[in-house]
DNA sequence: GCCGTATGAATGAAAG
DNA sequence: CTTTCATTCATACGGC
């Protein structure tokens, strides 16, 4: 069905040649929903690949006004970006036992049942499994290739305040974004 | 953005001959993303039918064992099939809602000003018209035209267990599904 | 060959 | 946090 319902914001769905991403939802436009730019996902995607997965208000707020460069977006769009890139992460590394498919059929096993854990097993390339939060001390960033931070969040447990800069790859048209992350 | 990619071309619809999209152009279809034999259509249909919308991830593994025999099948592909499913089911369903928009132009709500300090709270749910539980007895299926055994979930509020043993129509090839839906 | 539709897959938003 | 709902993106398939 190609209804539009009601002439809400589209961003140009017809061409399927290109994704009509980067700065579709930014002025004026009045979208039903968010649709985060393909800076604003990255900038995202980096902050939660250094370790943040539960940004406080104040975070959120910063991450916000920050991505508010790219293109439209509000405090609740961090919020609940984070909230399903978590639970979509973990949910996707939840691969527990099951081998599905493949002519294993009828096995009868009814041992280690994974009660109410929802799945959603997509198959990621064998990629990193390392779950490590890596964090970006204050001072140590200019050209941070981001790898060599890393540390265990357990092993940081004490009064320690963090800034993480990001600087997005070859994007840097503004002022870099300077979280402080501390943990208490 | 799409770090998945789906870039597995898994489809193998070589590897088992005796089925077959009844009539599909039979063309490479290679990878990209999974195509339904018509008998996975026809069983997760009728699983649809028997009253199964949401199955539990157990549920989700024993079906995509099942079809797996007629094709490559993955776990999220039942997943998804159900959810795409159900949700077109409401959509459409909620296409009939506005018998029509030409005396009465009604405004559902308009009564909600986001000032709150908190992210989550946007319009409140349109109609709650949460579909009844509809379960399946025991052994209450074979007959088409299954009339829904709807019951409210407070009426059925026992330690009740059901068991839905799926036959395919004239497809009996290996063991029946068996589906054990207990509620609590 | 394009185009319209059906539907698999993805994800933002929200409820529980 | 977990699970579900809604909307959108992408693609297979059939008609013309």
């Amino acid at each position: 069905m190609e209804e539009s319902m009601s002439g809400f914001c589209m961003k140009s769905s017809g061409s399927s040649n290109f994704h009509g991403k980067s700065g579709s939802s930014s002025t004026g436009t009045k979208c039903g929903r968010w649709n985060p730019t393909t800076e604003q996902v990255k900038l995202l995607t980096e902050l939660f690949r250094a370790g943040l997965r539960t940004p406080s208000t104040d975070q959120i707020q910063k991450i916000s006004n920050q991505l508010s460069f790219y293109g439209k977006i509000e405090s609740k769009n961090v919020f609940y970006w984070f909230q399903n890139h978590k639970a979509r992460e973990r949910q996707k590394r939840r691969k527990v036992s099951f081998d599905d498919d493949k002519d294993v059929i009828v096995h009868r096993d009814n041992s280690m049942n994974a009660s109410t854990q929802r799945f959603a097993e997509m198959y990621s390339e064998p990629d990193r499994v390392i779950e490590t939060l890596e964090l970006f001390p204050l001072n140590s960033f200019g050209e941070s290739e981001s790898e060599k931070w890393s540390m265990h969040a357990n092993e940081c447990r004490e009064n320690t305040m963090f800034a993480y800069t990001c600087t997005m790859g070859e994007q840097m048209e503004h002022p870099p974004l300077d979280l402080r992350l501390s943990f208490v």
